[in-house]
Order: structure tokens, then sequence, then C-alpha cells
DNA sequence: CTAATATATCAAGCAACGTTGATATATCAA
DNA sequence: TTGATATATCAACGTTGCTTGATATATTAG
């Protein structure tokens, strides 16, 4: 991964604290079938209203959903881009990525 | 992604987790260029010993990193199943993944 | 306008997390 | 054995995060 592309470590802590929650990565899932709106989310989840719009919330300040209001509805949807940056950061780290050029410099 | 190849929500959750702070997301960045003993990573990053500590254990028990003792010293290691699997559930969860499949379904 | 529905925000309480400094354990060197 | 080095663990503390219940705001229906 370039200089360029590289995710500040910043904007990848956000993304990935924000997918740290099993009902937040339960919604990414619902999500990935397409946008739906809370009410929707509410029904499938079980989940209390209030506590649905906090993680969605969470989920839209990381950057991973985006919200949209339809009269009486809000509809999110998932961010392609911070899936494409959580994928980018996951290959970027393999191991072997930089074979030979790094040599460990360890304690004397 | 297939119900086989798909990680339960919850190790998801405790790899992200573990990636969500700032500072363990360096230690991973140094581990993508080799094994590290906790005395390089401490000097590099110079981070107080029990901090360090306290943040490998964290990636350790999310099974993100595994260690190896070597006389006085323990190397670090990335774990390349975690990677792949993280990656793995990003793009599983990418829009459009399910096309036609589901409709949306809203409140009345 | 009034009532109902959809969603967001707020406050309080509790649990989980991260940092620090101290101490414990393991290994090696002399 | 003694001392030094490398690492882990523990306790205490402040911070952040999650849940719940109550309230506020926006939109539509009647």
């Amino acid at each position: 991964m370039t200089t360029a592309t590289m995710p500040t470590l910043g904007r990848a802590a956000r993304w990935f604290h924000a997918l740290s929650d099993e009902t937040r990565l339960e919604i990414v899932q619902l999500l990935s079938h397409g946008e739906r709106c809370v009410c929707e989310l509410q029904d499938v989840l079980d989940a209390a209203q209030s506590r649905l719009s906090f993680h969605l919330k969470t989920l839209k300040d990381a950057g991973l959903v985006s919200d949209r209001r339809e009269g009486r509805w809000v509809y999110y949807a998932l961010n392609r881009g911070a899936l494409d940056g959580i994928a980018e950061f996951a290959s970027a780290v393999k191991p072997g990525k930089h074979a030979g050029s790094c040599a460990r410099a360890c304690c004397g």
C-alpha cells in the first residue's frame, strides 16, 4: 500500500471500532442486501429504537454507512469505499508483502 | 460468502475490536514486515512496557497474532488467517453481492 | 390543527477499555 | 548464586462505550 492510498491509522481505527460490536455487524450484514429503513432493521433485529439509532450513528460517524431521508423514513446504506479501505488494509499488512526488504533488528 | 466460510460474528467482532486502537494498528503494521520481539516494538513505538504487553495480549486473544519464545525474547507475528478472514468479511458485505435476490421490505 | 408514526437525542447507570506504576516470572551472563 | 534483562500480570484510576427509558423533532394522515 502506498502512502497515498493508505488510510490514516485514525480512520482505520474508527472503521474497526464501528465493526467491533455484534449488533453493528448484524446491521452491516443486513445492509449488504441493499439500503434499509430504520424501522425494518428494528423489526429484524428486535432491538429497541434508541439502541438501534445509537448503533446507526456510530456506523455513520465512522463513515461506514450513509443515510438518506425519504418522507417519514430514513434509509441507511453501506459505503463501498469504507469496505474497500478495510479490504485494502487487510491485504496491505498481510505478511510477506515486504519480503527481504526489512530484516529484523532486535534488542542487543 | 457461504455459511461454512463465514466467520461467526463474534469472531469478527473480536478481530475488529483488536484493530480498533491506533497503537495496535501500529503494531500490526510493524509486524507486517515480519515477526518482532517485544523490546523492538517498544523501542520503535516508544511505549511503556506494560502498555505494549497489554496491547499484544489483546491482539493475541483476538487471534490476530501469535507469539513464540526464543530464549529471553518473545517474538510476535501476524496470523495470516485472521487477515484473510477480515478481507473476506469486507468482500462478503460489499453492496451488490446479492442483487435482485432480496427486495427491500419496509414499514407499512 | 391534531394525532400518529419514524427517528434522533439526552441523561443516568453500568460495564468494558486503556494507562500507569509496581511487582512477579523467566532467562541469561558473570 | 547474584544480578541484569525481557516480558507478563496486577491494582487503581479515569475514560469511553452500551443500554434503557424519557423526551424532542420531523413528517404524514385525517
